[in-house]
DNA sequence: GTAGCTCTTAGTCGT
DNA sequence: ACGACTCCAGAGCTAC
């Protein structure tokens, strides 16, 4: 999106072009936004009878569907009070029924006025200052990241399922949703900044009865936490990429045609939405792996993908035609109870963060495919899922168990 | 082809 | 400190 022309004479004409460009790049990406979650819930449950996720059907459990949503989300009534599960403590807090507001979501004492006052004042200013990622080419991951003794905070009960930082320029806000559908916000600026009171920091809500599988913030408005566009209230594509389950699927940062699928078929496809053939989809890239695949990202730039498997290679794809592979061999192997490890790309091109075993953060460089695990004597779980700060280079976010990890810059 | 069993494994909570 | 519990993860294998 074309940034607003600088001009020293702020006049009216100008502002009103302002908020004009401002409101039709909003439509833009929520237009586009709107895209990727039809493709995403479109691309993800397979045929139930092919899936071998869900061939047990004669257990008396209640049937799940292969996308599992929260009963508000399906139209459902909630569960009743007298068949909570065991596990379920007498001060489990209700969750609020038809349409809420946040408010009612909000689960701890006091109030999250203080979250809306930070995303406010700071989200207008990222958004006032047309931000562009100020990315410093000679960080070192390897060695200049650091965890601080402050910067680790247990924000929900059960493990956290993924994490992602709220896209404001001066702040490291960190959402998390876990398990059981908590939403646990966490300022860590305002965590060092006062530690007392009420906040502390942390804001928890309680949206969902079932794990929290995606978080998206809507870029140019981060007081939302997603986005829809309902002038376009249809399925625009339906197509059948894989056999198995679709783990991920990713957009290519320069060109929204483009978009890279993993799949438990072993499988990564790179797919080119302007050609794909409804009853006979080609891929412009097919990549193998030995088992099934968790994930396959876009790096920073769109030249390069990294997937990850249970074959326990992490494998990066490059080249105009992404026909280069690199393999490296790394332990993915995170058993029944850990989320499924995920490489993610950091803040450009040349190196990338992965959970290992040991408690630890793996870097792993490009140039050299050496893997260099990050250590820190705070570090009580394994890091399962990461996020990277959009704007801030250096701040690392990790999540393990209802743990929050803030990794940053020496 | 598919139903069903086995095995892997970390974190939380209660005692 | 220790043990029970998680049970909606998912792959691999066997039996039918």
């Amino acid at each position: 999106m074309a940034p607003p022309k600088k001009t020293k004479a702020m006049g009216l004409d100008y502002e009103q072009q302002r908020q004009e460009n401002i409101k039709r790049n909003r439509e833009r990406i929520a237009s586009i936004l709107h895209q990727k979650s039809q493709l995403a819930s479109l691309l993800s449950p397979p045929k139930a009878n092919k899936n071998p996720i869900n061939k047990r059907t004669k257990k008396p459990n209640p049937p799940l569907t292969t996308l599992r949503r929260s009963l508000r989300s399906r139209g459902l009534p909630p569960p009743d009070s007298t068949s909570t599960s065991t596990r379920t403590s007498p001060s489990f807090p209700r969750v609020p029924t038809g349409q809420f507001s946040f408010t009612d979501a909000f689960v701890d004492s006091g109030s999250y006025r203080p979250l809306v006052e930070t995303t406010c004042w700071a989200g207008e200013r990222t958004e006032l200052r047309n931000i562009k990622k100020e990315v410093d080419l000679s960080l070192d991951a390897r060695v200049e990241l650091r965890l601080k003794k402050e910067n680790v905070r247990k924000v929900v009960g059960e493990r956290i399922m993924v994490v992602s930082f709220l896209p404001v320029l001066s702040r490291s806000i960190v959402i998390s949703g876990n398990k059981q559908g908590y939403l646990g916000i966490w300022d860590a600026d305002r965590n060092r900044e006062d530690g007392e009171g009420v906040s502390d920091g942390l804001f928890k809500f309680f949206p969902h009865r079932s794990p929290v599988s995606g978080i998206s913030v809507h870029p140019s408005s981060v007081r939302k936490v997603k986005s829809f566009d309902e002038r376009a209230g249809k399925i625009i594509y339906e197509w059948e990429l894989h056999e198995q389950r679709v783990n991920t699927i990713d957009f290519h940062p320069e060109n929204s045609n483009l978009i890279a699928t993993s799949s438990s078929d072993n499988f990564v496809r790179i797919w080119d939405l302007r050609c794909i053939d409804k009853d006979k989809p080609k891929s412009i890239r097919e990549v193998s792996h030995n088992r099934a695949v968790h994930s396959a990202y876009f790096s920073p730039t769109g030249n390069s993908i990294v997937s990850t498997s249970l074959d326990d290679t992490v494998r990066i794809q490059s080249g105009p035609q992404f026909e280069y592979s690199s393999i490296i061999v790394h332990n993915n192997q995170t058993g029944r109870w850990l989320s499924k490890f995920r490489a993610i790309w950091g803040w450009n091109d040349s190196y990338m963060f992965i959970g290992n075993m040991q408690r630890a953060v793996d870097v792993i460089s490009i140039e050299d495919n050496i893997t260099t695990p990050l250590r820190s004597e705070y570090m009580t779980n394994i890091p399962c899922v990461f996020a990277t700060h959009p704007y801030k280079e250096g701040h690392l976010a990790c999540a393990g168990g209802g743990k929050l990890y803030l990794w940053t810059k020496m």
